[in-house]
DNA sequence: TTGTACGCGTTATCAG
DNA sequence: CTGATAACGCGTACAA
């Protein structure tokens, strides 16, 4: 049931007047005379009458909402950029409609869907298809039908062959910042935590990763390398078997600051002491951060920013202005206790 | 400008039927002849047609959404609670509207506002106003005004002189599992730290703390609650502030998990030990509370189950279903290395 | 089984 | 300044 009962004609019936007018006052979109709109303001605050946004919005095309898709609402990350990108939003006068997507990809097509038929004016990308480095065919084209009405703003990820706007953070100099950081610290055996190697952000930071050692003469052991997930779990899992290795890292990367979080406390539990035994690392500068005890090493992707940078660029597609197609935001490298 | 350009007229016109057919097909309503009928799906598939949920709406009444307001997308509790309603929602068909309140009492009208125009079958409200010990009448009024006409399911809070149906967990009683577990465990000497004396959540757990000192004998001490706000810094600051008391607390129970880590970091960065020197309890049991080191004492409002809970009855609601109006969860205690 | 025509609540166009 | 009236895209009695 539906809280309209009471409508335009309604009131304009009580006020004499045609719905027109009634409209008009409403949307301020022509003269009235003083005395009528008094009359119909009056009797629209009467009967506290709100229009209805579906007819309005079926006639003038406009619904002012925008679609947010995100893979995860317990990852402090995600709801850090779609703060942002909702202050913006509000400022700009339009409504988020978030969706949780749980990285899964069939329900992402659902919401995608979904959204499309509500009407929404723009869309705001996050995970899921848009961080893999082999997303099925089928799942891009969806995007890409999508995106020839609708404007697409993917936030780090992209869409493999098929140009889209997009702001991302750079992930890979962040990583690099972090080695750089590890190595001048006296670091030469490094090991890497978290991620998996189907997504983008994984494979950036672990070229990275790579990369630094390489630059640095240090050694790449690809039993240092350690995937599995994002979370705290993953991480104290993964650190569970380095701990069993015979010669292990000093220092480890980790793919985010829940993986860290998860290596800390596996770390900690055999004893260790962290920084002085073992470094740690995260990335992402979530809240966690720099509650840990020691607090966290990690690189600030100004989650903020991101958001309200996308939002920002979506407005401008909407509004048909030419915008360039990639936005890269510096990441900020944050030293704290854990890698010294 | 929206998606749509193509129509059931559209596709009508292109199958030789009338949109009346095209919509029996489209909602399965009425038989039609199986040729016809294909005929029609392929053209459908073919221009991927997609039908204007808003128009859709505008006659059925149903617009499939529900509005839930939270007041901070940045305290892991909440994101937690809502992702417990978004999967109970799915399941119904519902699809959420998620409104971040920012805690701010205008925006919360605002949306409150917007989500009626948008049609909104249902509400849930969490924070801001329906925590309120002292809510200015305009305000509840307000609420009570959508109540008449949408349903609205409260959680963790409510809407003084006005029955709500409400979603609540016993926070007195989960302040008192802590208050008697710190007492059992020897401490003598209690604190109180963060929260507002305006808000209700604060002053539940602060009658426990006051009843839980007197059952047990021990004295009640006015300069040992230190309010604020339930943030980390808040905890951090409050901490400060008691350490340079002549006299302090053994152990200190929290508004929340924020508030206790704060605490936690406070007294470390004091060279205090946890929990040998100082015990230290949260509340909420947010992925933070495991994640620090030592881990957090503190309580689980089963967050999931109180967004789930929620739903559920709303939806029930929706349906004019006859339902209890107040749910009551238990919490547990969650006895961790902070406090043993 | 299918088509016609009206209604949903607004806004917009065009006369007056 | 104001009032009919036609869209907007879809569902649905009612009739055929």
């Amino acid at each position: 049931m539906l809280l309209e009962s009471i409508t335009v004609y309604d009131i304009a019936r009580e006020a004499n007047v045609s719905v027109a007018t009634v409209s008009r006052v409403l949307n301020d979109t022509a003269p009235v005379r003083t005395s009528t709109r008094q009359k119909i303001m009056a009797i629209i605050e009467k009967h506290n009458f709100q229009p209805n946004v579906l007819a309005r919005s079926l006639v003038n095309k406009k619904t002012g909402m925008i679609g947010v898709l995100f893979p995860d609402s317990s990852n402090m990350f995600f709801p850090e950029v779609f703060g942002g990108a909702e202050r913006a939003a509000q400022k700009l006068g339009y409504t988020l409609f978030l969706c949780n997507t749980f990285s899964d990809c069939s329900r992402e097509s659902e919401y995608l869907n979904s959204l499309c038929e509500r009407q929404v004016e723009g869309l705001l990308f996050m995970g899921g298809r848009i961080n893999s480095r082999h997303c099925p065919d089928a799942l891009v084209q969806e995007v890409v039908h999508i995106q020839k009405k609708i404007p697409i703003v993917l936030i780090n990820g992209s869409l493999p062959g098929h140009p889209c706007h997009r702001v991302k953070t750079d992930e890979y100099l962040g990583a690099q910042l972090l080695m750089q950081h590890l190595i001048d610290h006296g670091h030469r055996r490094i090991g890497f935590i978290g991620g998996t190697a189907e997504t983008t952000t994984t494979f950036e930071k672990l070229q990275a990763y790579k990369r630094s050692l390489l630059a640095n003469s240090l050694s790449y052991r690809q039993d240092w390398v350690r995937l599995g997930d994002f979370s705290m779990a993953c991480g104290r899992k993964q650190m569970d078997q380095f701990m069993m290795m015979p010669e292990r890292p000093t220092a480890f990367l980790c793919m985010n600051d829940y993986v860290a979080i998860g290596a800390m406390k596996a770390a900690i539990s055999r004893g260790l002491r962290i920084p002085e035994d073992v470094a740690i690392a995260g990335f992402d500068d979530t809240q966690l951060a720099s509650a840990m005890n020691p607090e966290l090493t990690t690189v600030s992707q100004h989650s903020e920013q991101l958001g309200r940078q996308a939002m920002l660029i979506l407005s401008k597609l909407i509004q048909k202005e030419k915008v360039k197609k990639l936005t890269v935001l510096e990441p900020t490298l944050l030293i704290r206790q854990s890698t010294q």
